[in-house]
DNA sequence: GGGCAAATTGCAACCGGTTCCTAAACCGGT
DNA sequence: ACCGGTTTAGGAACCGGTTGCAATTTGCCC
């Protein structure tokens, strides 16, 4: 049924090596011997078994794409543009859901099973223990979304979730606010930790500020909005909110309107992310913009390069943050 | 480095078949070897190349999910779905992202080299002859949110859009609207077609009503604005609109909620998906469930049946929609 | 035309499993 | 202890490529 290397060498007259180094960039081949096996492939429809050149070369071209975020939007486009730019390297996306019930261990053994080349665990939610047994398994693994640390144990492409803190302190400060509240994802998160670190940093600068801190006890639109109607029943409301992320800040502001308090006259919100639904017409959240697709090409980057040479320097990458502003701040004084 | 079945083979003292034996259920094999080689394995950490083991067998566990629609928020679910549906019955997900810019067969060229078990095709926007090729090329193919014909080639699961058109007609004539409108998806999708088709079909019935048809350009929240802006520019607006899907209506109600017009007060919406977004605060549309988890669950299923037994006899399985009222169109009289 | 180095070619072993086939081990019964 | 019938085990070929090595061909120069 398949054509295999053997059939195309017996039509064009020639042994099985030279099928197959016609097919190997940069083999020693003849123009005469490659065109009249090109011919004979292209008549047998022929195409070399990917399962196999594996098994011998040691090299997959299989990508094993890790992620637990399959309920936040914005990673709808992040998986759009992991799987372009792997595919536009010739290399193609392995993806594993792990989500809580599925075991860890049991993926990585498949990753294994399967010898891919690398490993992208996509994730701001996940243990970076998951990378680093993916590393201790021999797998060469890049953590995008992960967490900056001062020794990381795998490479690490990231933005910096301190500054976002500060950023977003800024943001606020400069458009007046004193009375400001910090609406975090759930406590527990390193990302919630880190920008609640820089927020309040930044707002220690400032001596007339206020701040209060409250947590959303997940990255969902619900428990943004749950998050929000205790603060409306339990007293008064701050200025402004920076909030976890974008779903969060949606889901906040949502609540806030059907209580009638207008965004941005009375309150003012800031999101993080600047996912797709932070621009629709209903929304118009100011917002803080992590560089996706720079995450994603430098993550591509550095698993193949480590797939090439193991031995490559673990490193980290931080990359730069965007405010963008929209309707849910009032403007600059 | 890596463990192979000769390694365990000599540290349980027995032949390589007879370990393979060990790790094929229903292989011939006595208890004592099975735990000889069991322990060894344990001891030495092997897990067998699904390489190796697809290359003997022919099945790799491996298959192919299609898709090319990676910017409808629905689709991040539907993924979701597909990838845990796929993981949990032991086999992999490849994914291929089959935007604007790759090219089809360049995708069924590589899905034949890493010979995948199946091909599920999940898009309702992908031309139904990339299906076809791929069952051309020897692969079994399920087209999952495809379009429902007379004489399928492949596999189909979706929903009636057909009915689905009638449904929104039902509910706007329930709750009175008369003077009705289509917004639908590109005019030139078989869905928007079929959608109209029973619309019309349905508001036929009832000789006092007006339909006026029009069309956002993609299946996009800004074509959904864009168009919901030009209705208002161009004249008086109908009563109600049946969009094309959630973000289009969502596009529109942004744009006609800046516009003053009170939804469902002035102007009734109905969409179609019930994504997540759909159930927000600051949202709350009404709309038409599909059973994506039932797509999605019989999907897998065929796709499976048909790598084992590739006769297995083509059919369609439509599924049923449900209506979702939220707070966009007015209650029933 | 002869001689030499470089380019090409084919053979054979190997990647890590699977499975057919035959031979050996095992079983209960007498 | 012996027999016939099952199990179970191992040898070897195969899945479809890759690649080191030795042999052959080619090209070039004298």
């Amino acid at each position: 049924m398949t054509v295999t290397l053997k059939d195309v060498a017996e039509r064009a007259g020639v042994s099985r090596s030279a099928v197959s180094r016609s097919f190997t960039p940069g083999a020693s081949v003849s123009a005469k011997t490659r065109a009249k096996v090109e011919q004979a492939a292209a008549e047998l429809g022929y195409a070399p078994s990917a399962l196999a050149s594996g098994l011998s070369t040691g090299r997959t071209k299989l990508i094993g794409l890790v992620s637990n975020n399959f309920h936040n939007p914005v990673f709808l486009e992040v998986f759009d543009l992991f799987t372009r730019a792997i595919q536009d390297r010739g290399l193609r996306p392995l993806l594993v859901n792990l989500s809580e019930d599925t075991d860890p261990e049991a993926a990585i053994r498949m990753l294994r099973q399967y010898s891919v080349d690398a490993v992208i665990v996509a994730s701001s939610t996940l243990s970076p223990a998951f990378a680093a047994d993916c590393k201790a398994a021999g797998l060469p693994v890049v953590h995008a979304f992960g967490r900056a640390t001062q020794h990381p144990e795998v490479p690490v492409v990231c933005i910096d979730n301190v500054e976002a803190g500060r950023m977003a302190a800024r943001a606020l400060l400069a458009r007046g606010y004193r009375d400001i509240g910090f609406l975090g994802g759930p406590a527990g998160a390193t990302t919630t930790q880190d920008r609640l670190a820089g927020f309040r940093q930044e707002l220690a600068r400032h001596p007339g500020c206020r701040l209060r801190e409250s947590f959303a006890s997940t990255y969902s639109h619900d428990a943004g909005a749950a998050e929000m109607s205790r603060l409306i029943d339990t007293g008064p409301l701050a200025d402004a909110y920076f909030c976890g992320d974008d779903v969060i800040a949606i889901g906040a502001l949502g609540v806030l309107r059907k209580a009638g308090r207008d965004v941005p006259g009375d309150v003012g919100l800031i999101g993080f992310n600047d996912m797709e639904a932070a621009s629709w017409g209903l929304v118009t959240l100011t917002t803080i913009r992590q560089p996706l697709d720079e995450i994603i090409e430098v993550s591509v980057g550095q698993a193949i390069a480590l797939s090439e040479r193991p031995e490559t320097p673990v490193t980290q990458t931080l990359l730069p943050l965007t405010l963008i502003e929209r309707g849910t701040l009032r403007p600059r004084m």
